[in-house]
DNA sequence: GGGACCGATGGTACTGAGTACCATGATTGC
DNA sequence: GCAATCATGGTACTCAGTACCATCGGTCCC
């Protein structure tokens, strides 16, 4: 066991017997069998250590969308995302524990938040040149693109809470509904037949359409053609 | 002038001459004139300076929600997001001020996102009763909730950016459509004649279902089967 | 007027996170 | 065997935030 792993265990296991902030940094590193230094050279702040991979894994989303090609945006999307999504699962009780610390700490959460953010950025920076392709440059587009990805973000976030919180055992069926509908609200026109949504606005009679709109719109199969 | 108002003062000159990380508490008191116990009792923490309205704005989007009626959902929720706007837009150079500050300092901006992520639970609370009772419940529901709060505060957020960046000169009519945009996409049917909007998917050409869709679809009707 | 009370202020001392610097000991390369 | 390197740990510092206490001005009551 490394260095890193050894405190990291200690500090979760402290965070669990005595809460974040009564744990003190020394504490961790004391139960570690290191020195303080060591600790902050192995993770840069009490906080990282709750989470020690988000950086790794914000690079990784990065690179799965810097490899899409052209025309198949929605997947690219739904794949990057679904990679944060099995790391989670891969983690098991570790990401519990720390979904426990998040909702207890104000600081931890605030933390989580601003990670979450730092997803959004990265999708919004590979959605918005598809969306202004898709819609023209402009307010219109930017906005949309701000939206898909705030999306994006929110539907696996609302997935792996369910899968947390235990309310699941199908996480990766959740997830992939999760994205058809996101992706189905928000994704432009573009060649890829699976991004052909259009947004309508009347003020009129909607039974007339209904028996067809059913079809459509039905929970599950509403998304796919 | 008031204790709180001196200290506020010296605290966004020290910020702007020598910058967040670089000015102490008790560079503050001193310019301010009072001794450092007195900042603590006025602001809690030397971030709390940049965002002091925080509290109670967003307990006026709260107090602006709660006294909405059933029915007029949609025009709670554009008018409790315009409080945010409106406040911010009579700050005028202060919110510029902190717009600058919160780009440069990753803790401030931490803290505004987090901020932020309030207003989106506010507007989730609200929401959510309304999407059950429209959808039905479930996660379907649940999830659109969301999206429709974030997408919410986004749009918001969109809107003040470019007034805070000068690229706009009509922040509120910009506000105005930003909202029917993400009011469209997601409210359910409802009562307000606002809210007669349906997002549909469709794998065919679109120009030729649109003008009939655009004739059927009515405001009121349910979006459910 | 005088004394008791009270709120705001400011000072002192403490804890704990995070940083800088240095000494030491182990490992590696030659 | 020797030198260079690197991980480690210790010491000392800054600064945010907390707790506690002393002081001072005003106010209220007698």
């Amino acid at each position: 066991m490394t260095v890193r792993e050894r405190l990291s265990q200690a500090a979760f296991e402290l965070f669990d017997e005595r809460g974040f902030d009564e744990t003190t940094v020394d504490d961790i590193a004391a139960r570690a069998g290191t020195g303080r230094t060591t600790f902050f050279r192995a993770f840069g702040s009490k906080e990282e250590v709750v989470f020690p991979d988000h950086d790794g894994l914000l690079a990784s989303v990065q690179a799965r969308l810097d490899a899409a090609r052209p025309g198949s945006e929605p997947a690219a999307v739904a794949e990057a995302a679904r990679l944060v999504l099995l790391h989670y699962l891969a983690e098991g009780d570790l990401a519990r524990t720390r979904y426990r610390l998040t909702r207890r700490v104000p600081a931890l959460r605030a933390r989580e938040i601003a990670g979450q953010r730092q997803y959004q950025r990265v999708f919004l920076g590979f959605v918005r040149p598809w969306f202004r392709e898709g819609y023209g440059e402009g307010a219109r587009a930017d906005l949309r693109a701000e939206l898909l990805a705030d999306a994006v973000v929110t539907g696996h976030n609302h997935v792996l809470r369910q899968w947390l919180r235990g309310r699941t055992e199908t996480p990766e069926a959740d997830f992939d509904a999760a994205m058809t509908e996101v992706l189905g609200l928000f994704a432009p026109a573009s060649g890829d037949p699976t991004a052909g949504i259009v947004v309508l606005r009347t003020d009129r009679d909607l039974d007339a359409v209904l028996p067809q709109l059913r079809r459509v719109l039905a929970p599950g199969a509403s998304m796919e053609p």
